[in-house]
DNA sequence: CCCCCAATGTAGGCAGCGCCTACTTAGTAG
DNA sequence: CTACTAAGTAGGCGCTGCCTACATTGGGGG
């Protein structure tokens, strides 16, 4: 009696923590929808109940991912230390999360975009307002622009450098240290001036 | 007799172009053996006298791809102006082949690294040498670490914009100006002083 | 000069995959 | 209790990569 259900009662939510594991162990090409339905002991037919067909499994993945980036942002938020401390803590944070699921980075900056489902863009979304709130209140109209600038710039160097070391180019502390680095020149900078720091 | 010959005389060649097209109509994951091949007018296992196996010819397009790139940046170097607008058009180059062929970049730089063929690395290190003579004679020992700071911090910069463009989270025009953002900040910034421009 | 051989391409089979359809089971709402 | 729907099963289709056996070709050594 203690047989498997017929119901595996939360089958979206193993799938999809199992696709990550898989991620990290053999990329994006690793992952198969009908592995996935093996590894979670049912059919191959039956990740079709909540995925239409692989995209939007990868898609999915894509959401959790951006959410999952925005929570480890947050959470290098937290404390009242000046803004130097907590960016620095923040791109730790973000590079650390695409090194280590560097494939699924790739789900959500996908190198051929297409269309995709509202919900993974309203949390690629969220993801950039965390990062934007994080730069504290606005101080003028004219610099929204640089402030943006700033945002890119910031989530482009840390996406850089975790490529850089997720392929293997340069070794993790490197990383760190580059890390420090860009960021030092990047809050060093005038653009940084009239947006995170004015005066 | 006009037939088409039994050796297709430059098939790899053949193979190796249209997978550049492929790859940037599709993306890597659109890229199969059987479909080249039928494009080239060959039989399905033609292919298979030229690459062993599909990783083969991933392999040989990332090498074209590191050399293709190399060449741009050398193109950028050209010329006798001062260093910053060398380095500008350097990043500019860089960029606009990483947006262009972004899938192809994400077989130079994979998410999930494995061992590489010799002529992969080799490839890769003559584009990143490239970059090293671009900042012109070394002037200390002690600037050797801050000289290779700056150029992965370049190299990851320009990486990470041209994957926020890719991916479409920015248009082409901002990333653009993101680039000169980008290089005026790194110019301006102490560790460049060290490096590229001392004194 | 010719013949043999290595390189190149052909043909077919195998297992795995994504996607589709028809069917079955289980839980739930009326 | 019954109907309806969500969730899972089972099987087929065409595609893929990889493997093996075989055919064709062109070039280099006897």
């Amino acid at each position: 009696m203690t047989e498997r259900p017929f119901h595996h009662g939360s089958l979206r939510t193993a799938l999809l923590d199992e696709a990550i594991l898989v991620l990290r162990e053999s990329g994006v090409q690793g992952l198969s929808l009908r592995d996935l339905a093996r590894r979670a002991g049912v059919s191959h037919g039956a990740p079709r109940s909540h995925f239409v067909d692989r995209q939007a499994l990868l898609d999915a993945l894509a959401e959790t991912g951006f959410r999952r980036l925005t929570s480890h942002v947050e959470l290098a938020l937290a404390g009242q230390d000046d803004v130097r401390q907590r960016f620095l803590r923040v791109a730790r944070a973000y590079v650390n999360f695409a090194i280590d699921d560097a494939a699924l980075m790739d789900l959500m900056f996908p190198a051929t975009p297409a269309p995709r489902p509202s919900a993974v863009a309203d949390a690629a979304h969220d993801l950039f307002a965390t990062l934007d709130n994080a730069m504290g209140p606005r101080h003028s109209a004219t610099d929204e622009v640089a402030r943006e600038s700033f945002e890119m710039l910031f989530a482009a160097t840390m996406q850089g450098i975790a490529t850089l070391v997720a392929s293997n180019r340069i070794d993790r502390a490197r990383g760190d240290r580059l890390v420090d680095e860009a960021m030092e020149m990047m809050l060093g900078s005038a653009l940084a001036t009239r947006t995170v720091a004015p005066g």
